[in-house]
RNA sequence: GGGCGAUUAGCUCAGUGGGAGAGCGCUUCCUUCACACGGAAGAAGUCACAGGUUCAAAUCCUGUAUCGCCCA
C-alpha cells in the first residue's frame, strides 16, 4: 500500500468510505429468526433543525454502541427519522409568509399545512445528510417521521383508546400560554427564570370601613391583573384581618365590588398578608376562586393585550398596561409602596416570551394510572438509567406527576380526532374521520386544535415499527436496547415513551437510557447560536475530521453531568488519527510481495507483552460499551470516556512507542523472525482497528481493508467484520513485569543521554550490576536496549565497578552505569543522585511504619501486606545502592 | 425551600479505600529510516475547607464555602 500519504486526509477520505458502505447496504439490517437483535430508535430531531454539539455527541454515543453491536453479529437496527415540531415548524412557515407580508390565516389551513409539507420537503433532510457525515450507521433506507400517514393512524389509535378509557379529558383549566406562539403550553415545556421584579403595595379601599379601618393593603408582583381580581383573601388565622372577612372592597380603577375571603392557602408572612385574586390569571388563585365561588374575569387576550374587560385599558400590550396601571395608582394615591423582589417568571421553551398564566378549555391526559407501572419497570430493574442516579429523578418527577395539557392551538401537527355534533352536542373520538352525529345524525366539525409534538413523538419506539399493525419489525425488534438523550429531554419524552410503551404494546421501550453529558462551551456557557456562542459540528469536522471530532467528544464523555467543550481533545484526537494512520503505514510498508498471512506467534517477551495488553483493552472496551457484560461485571456500563482513554493509551503508548519500536530489528533481520514479527503486528493492528472502529470509522475501515488477513480474519468491511473475542488467554502476568523492568532499564539510559546531550547516533556502553534473576531479565532484554536507548556493549556482572567518569541510575533491582569519559559532572550527578536517594528514603521510611504497624499487619488484605514488603525490600536496595553510588561519586 | 452535580497540575479533565495521572500548554534536546499532527528527557499539585470513620482517605461519612443544573 505504498499510495498511502504520509499524513491522515480525512477529506479524501470519508466521503468514498461512506459512500461504500451504503452502497454494500451495510446500514439497513433485516430480521434474522433465531438471532437476538440489538435495536436504537434516534431521538428524532427536530425537522426544522440542524446538527448542533448535543447532536454531535449524542448520535456518535449511538453510532458507537450500534456499530460495536454490529460487529458482534447481532441484527441490528438504528431506527432513523424526525419529529414534525409544531411549533418550531410553523414558526419556519409564518416567517416565510411573513417576509410576503402574509399571516397563515390569509392562507387558510389547508394552504397552511400544504406549504408545511413543502417547507419539510425542501429543508428537512438537513440534520439527516449532517449525520451521514459523520458516519452515523443509521438505517437510511427505513426514514420516519411523526406526520407519516401510517404515524397518524398511531397517534390516532391512542388518543381515542386514552379517550374512550376516560384518560384523557377536556377541561377549563389555568393552563400556560405563549402569547407570542399563541398556544398552550405543558407544564415543563416552560423554562423557569429567576428575575428582578418589584412587589407593589396597593391600597384597595373597602366599600364600608370596618372597625374604624377603611382599606386593606394587598402586595403583588403582577398589578396588571388587578383588573381581572374577583376577591381579596387573607389566611383565616390572621389576627390582623379576622373582621374583615366577609367584607367588600371596592377594586381601584374600575370600581368592582369584591368581597375579602380567608383561605388557608394565603401566607400571613408574604407581602402585608392579604393577596388579590385573579382566578382567571394564576392557578392558586384559580383554586382559591374555585372554593369562594368567585368569578373568573379573563382580562388578557391570546395576543396577551388587554380585553374588554379591563375597561380603560383594552387593547392595551400587557406591559403597557402595567404601566398605566401604576401611573393611574399613584395618581389616585392608592400605591403605597414598591419594593424590590426577585422572582420566578415562566418563558416559552421555543421563543422565550414569557408565558401567561391562562384560562381557557384544553385536553388533558390523566397521567397518574399510565405512570405507576412506568415507576415499577424501572423500580424493578427492567429500565435502567445510566449513569444510575437519573432514576431518582424519574421516580421524583413520575410521583408528583400532573395531568398533561396536550392540545395545541397550532396548524401543523396531528389534529384532535374529536367531532362535535352542534345539534345534540355530542362529543366523538375518532380513528376514522366522522362526517355525521352518531347519535342524531347533525353536522359535525373537528376539534380545530392539534396535538402537543411530544404526544406524537412518545410513541417513536413503537410507531416507527409498524404498530398499531401487528408487524413483524414489531414483533422482533421491540423492545428496543438503548435509548441515548439528554437530561432535559428526560420528562419530556423518555417519562413519556417509557408510559406509552407500557400502556399500548404492554412491554417497555427499551432496556437502557443512557443520559449524556450538556456540552457546554469553553467558558461553561450554554451553547446558542442566537448568542453567537455556539460550535458548529460541521467545522470541527472540517478541521479534524469527522473521526477526530467524534473521538474528541468520546474523550470528554464522563460520568460529570456538563462537558466544557474543549477543542483541544479534537485536535490531540485528530493527532490521533495521524498516530494511527502512520503506524499503518510503518506495518503495510514491511510486509513484503510474498507475506503469508498467518496466526500471532506470542515469541518474545514484547509479543507476549503486547498480545497481554491488547486482551486487556478488549476487556476494558467491551465492559465499557456493552451493557449486558457490564451488568454481569457488576459495573457501570457505558464508559465511554474511559475506552476512549484506553484506546488511545493502548495504540500510542504500547503498541508505537514500544512494541512497533522493538519489532524493528526483527523485520530487518529477515527469514521467519521477520516473519512472525509481521504477523503479530498485523494481528495486533487488525485487533486494534477492530476495536477503535466504533469510534473512529472512517480512518480504521480505510486502513483496515489494506491489512493482508487470512480467509478466516478477512470480511468484505471492517464495518461487518467479527468483534474481537477469545483474548483472554493472551494474559501475561510475567511477561509485563518484565516489560515494565525493560522500560524502566531504557528510560534511565535515554535520560542520562539527555543529561549529557549524548548525540541520537551515538552508541554508549553501559554496565550493569545485578545478580540473579534481575541479571537474567537484564540478559534477556540485551538487544531491546540496543534498539531502544543505544546501548552497544552491555555488560551484566555481579560484581561490577562503578567506573570513574560514569552516569548512574537504578532500575528495578538492577544498578546501571554509563561511562561517559569527559562528559560527567561528577557534581551534578551527586546532587541527582541525592535526589532519588531521598525520594527512595521517604517511601522506604514510610512503608517501614506502615509494616510495623499491627493494626496495618492484623486488618490488610494479604496480598497488600505482600505488595508492600516487596516494595520495601526493592526500595532498600535501592537506597542501599544510591547511597553507595553517592559515596563514589564523591572522588 | 427540596434534590442532584462539580471543586485534583497553568487550562480541560480522569482516578471511588492501599504507590497523585492524562491531554493541551511550558522547559531542554532531536528533522534518525512510520509519523514534527512526530521522537526523547524534564519541571509542575496543601486532591476547596473543617471535622469524623478506618490499620490506611483524593476516594467513605458529616458539616461549611463557592459554582452549576433541576424541581417547587
Amino acid at each position: 500500500m505504498s499510495e498511502m500519504s504520509k499524513a491522515y486526509e480525512p477529506e479524501s477520505v470519508e466521503g468514498a468510505i461512506f459512500a461504500s458502505w451504503t452502497e454494500a447496504g451495510y446500514f439497513g439490517q433485516s430480521i434474522v429468526p433465531g438471532e437476538t437483535p440489538f435495536t436504537i430508535v434516534i431521538p428524532p430531531p427536530n425537522v426544522t433543525g440542524s446538527l448542533h454539539m448535543g447532536h454531535a455527541l449524542n448520535n456518535t454515543i449511538q453510532d458507537v454502541v450500534i456499530r460495536r453491536s454490529r460487529m458482534t453479529g447481532r441484527p441490528t437496527r438504528w431506527v432513523i427519522g424526525t419529529d414534525h415540531a409544531g411549533i418550531a415548524t410553523q414558526n419556519k412557515v409564518e416567517q416565510k409568509l411573513a417576509a410576503e407580508g402574509l399571516s397563515r390565516h390569509d392562507v387558510g389551513r389547508e394552504r397552511f399545512i400544504e406549504l408545511c409539507w413543502e417547507w419539510r420537503a425542501e429543508h428537512g433532510s438537513t440534520i439527516i445528510s449532517q449525520l451521514k457525515a459523520m458516519g452515523c450507521s443509521c438505517d437510511y433506507a427505513d426514514e420516519h417521521f411523526t406526520m407519516d400517514e401510517p404515524y397518524q393512524r398511531a397517534v390516532k389509535r391512542v388518543f381515542v383508546q386514552l379517550f374512550n378509557e376516560g384518560l384523557i379529558y377536556r377541561g377549563k383549566r389555568i393552563i400556560n400560554w405563549c402569547p407570542r406562539c399563541t398556544t398552550a403550553l405543558s407544564d415543563i415545556e416552560v423554562e423557569h427564570e429567576e428575575l428582578d421584579g418589584h412587589l407593589w403595595h396597593i391600597r384597595y379601599p373597602l366599600k364600608e370601613a370596618v372597625g374604624g379601618r377603611d382599606h386593606v393593603i394587598v402586595a403583588t408582583t403582577r398589578p396588571e391583573t388587578m383588573l381581572g381580581d374577583t376577591c381579596v383573601a387573607v389566611h383565616p388565622e390572621d389576627e390582623r384581618y379576622r373582621d374583615l372577612v366577609g367584607a367588600t372592597v371596592v377594586l381601584p380603577l374600575l370600581g368592582r365590588e369584591i368581597p375579602i375571603v380567608a383561605d388557608e392557602y394565603v401566607d400571613p408572612a408574604f407581602g402585608t398578608g392579604a393577596v388579590k385574586v385573579t382566578p382567571a390569571h394564576d392557578p392558586n388563585d384559580f383554586e382559591i376562586g374555585e372554593r369562594h365561588d368567585c368569578a373568573k374575569i379573563n382580562v388578557l387576550a391570546a395576543d396577551a393585550s388587554i380585553t374588554a374587560e379591563g375597561g380603560p385599558y383594552e387593547g392595551l400590550d400587557r406591559y403597557d398596561a402595567r404601566k398605566r396601571v401604576i401611573a393611574d395608582l399613584e395618581t389616585a394615591g392608592l400605591l403605597v409602596k414598591v419594593d424590590d423582589h426577585v422572582h420566578s417568571v415562566g418563558h416559552c421553551y421555543r421563543c422565550h416570551t414569557v408565558v401567561e398564566p391562562w384560562l381557557s378549555d384544553q385536553w388533558f391526559v390523566d397521567m397518574k394510572p399510565i405512570a405507576a407501572p412506568a415507576i415499577e419497570c424501572v423500580r424493578d430493574g427492567r429500565v435502567s438509567f445510566h449513569p444510575e442516579r437519573w432514576a431518582n429523578v424519574y421516580f421524583h418527577w413520575m410521583e408528583n406527576i400532573r395531568d398533561w395539557c396536550v392540545s395545541r392551538q397550532l396548524w401543523w401537527g396531528h389534529q384532535i380526532p374529536v367531532y362535535y355534533c352542534d345539534a345534540c352536542g355530542e362529543m366523538t373520538a375518532s380513528e376514522t374521520d366522522v362526517t355525521a352525529c352518531p347519535k342524531c345524525g347533525g353536522a359535525v366539525r373537528q376539534d380545530p386544535d392539534v396535538l402537543d409534538t411530544w404526544f406524537s413523538s412518545a410513541l417513536w419506539p413503537f410507531a416507527t415499527l409498524g404498530w398499531p399493525d401487528e408487524t413483524p419489525e414489531l414483533e422482533y425488534f421491540y423492545p428496543t436496547s438503548v435509548l441515548s438523550t439528554a437530561r432535559d429531554i428526560l420528562f419530556l419524552w423518555v417519562a413519556r415513551m417509557i408510559m406509552q410503551g407500557l400502556k399500548f404494546v404492554g412491554d417497555i421501550p427499551y432496556s437502557d437510557v443512557i443520559i449524556h453529558p450538556t456540552v457546554f462551551n469553553a467558558e461553561g456557557k450554554r451553547m446558542s447560536k442566537s448568542l453567537g456562542t455556539g460550535v458548529d459540528p460541521l467545522d470541527l469536522m472540517e478541521h479534524y475530521g469527522a473521526d477526530g471530532m467524534r473521538f474528541g467528544l468520546m474523550l470528554q464523555t464522563t460520568g460529570s453531568q456538563d462537558i466544557k467543550f474543549a477543542e483541544e481533545k479534537l485536535a490531540s484526537s485528530r493527532n490521533f488519527a495521524n498516530k494511527i494512520w502512520n503506524a499503518s503505514r510503518f506495518v503495510l510498508m514491511n510486509i513484503g510481495e510474498g507475506y503469508v498471512p498467518g496466526p500471532p506467534k506470542a515469541e518474545t517477551v514484547a509479543d507476549r507483552w503486547i498480545l497481554s495488553r491488547l486482551s486487556e483493552l478488549a476487556e476494558t472496551v467491551d465492559l465499557g460499551l456493552d451493557p449486558d457484560i457490564a451488568r454481569a461485571a457488576g459495573t457501570d456500563a457505558f464508559q465511554f470516556g474511559e475506552v476512549a482513554r484506553s484506546l488511545y493509551d493502548f495504540f500510542w503508548n504500547e503498541f508505537c512507542d514500544w512494541y512497533i519500536e522493538l519489532s524493528k530489528g526483527r523485520l530487518a533481520a529477515g527469514g521467519e523472525t521477520a516473519l512472525t514479527a509481521q504477523r503479530n503486528l498485523v494481528f495486533v493492528l487488525d485487533r486494534a482497528l477492530r476495536l477503535l472502529h466504533p469510534m473512529m470509522p472512517f480512518i480504521t475501515e480505510a486502513i483496515w481493508r489494506n491489512l493482508p488477513l487470512s480467509a478466516e480474519d478477512a470480511a468484505d468491511s471492517l464495518m461487518i467484520a467479527a468483534w474481537p473475542t477469545g483474548l483472554a488467554g493472551y494474559r501475561d502476568e510475567d511477561a509485563e513485569a518484565s516489560m515494565r523492568v525493560l522500560q524502566e532499564l531504557v528510560t534511565e539510559v535515554r535520560a542520562v543521554r539527555a543529561r549529557y546531550a549524548v548525540p541520537p547516533k551515538a552508541q554508549v556502553s553501559v554496565i550493569v550490576r545485578a545478580a540473579g534473576a534481575d541479571a537474567m531479565l537484564v540478559e534477556s532484554q540485551r538487544h531491546y536496549l540496543h534498539e531502544l536507548a543505544g546501548v552497544e556493549n552491555l555488560t551484566i556482572d555481579a560484581a561490577a565497578v562503578k567506573p570513574p567518569h560514569a552516569a548512574v541510575g537504578v532500575a528495578g533491582g538492577a544498578e546501571i552505569f554509563v561511562p561517559l569519559e569527559g562528559l560527567v559532572d561528577i557534581a551534578a550527578e551527586r546532587e541527582r543522585a541525592k535526589k532519588d536517594l531521598d525520594r527512595a528514603a521517604t517511601d522506604l521510611d514510610r512503608l517501614t511504619k506502615k509494616l510495623s504497624n499491627e493494626g496495618f499487619l492484623a486488618k490488610a488484605a494479604p496480598d497488600v501486606i505482600d505488595k508492600d514488603r516487596a516494595k520495601a525490600t526493592e526500595l532498600a536496595a535501592q537506597v542501599a545502592k544510591l547511597t553507595e553510588q553517592i559515596a563514589d561519586l564523591a572522588d
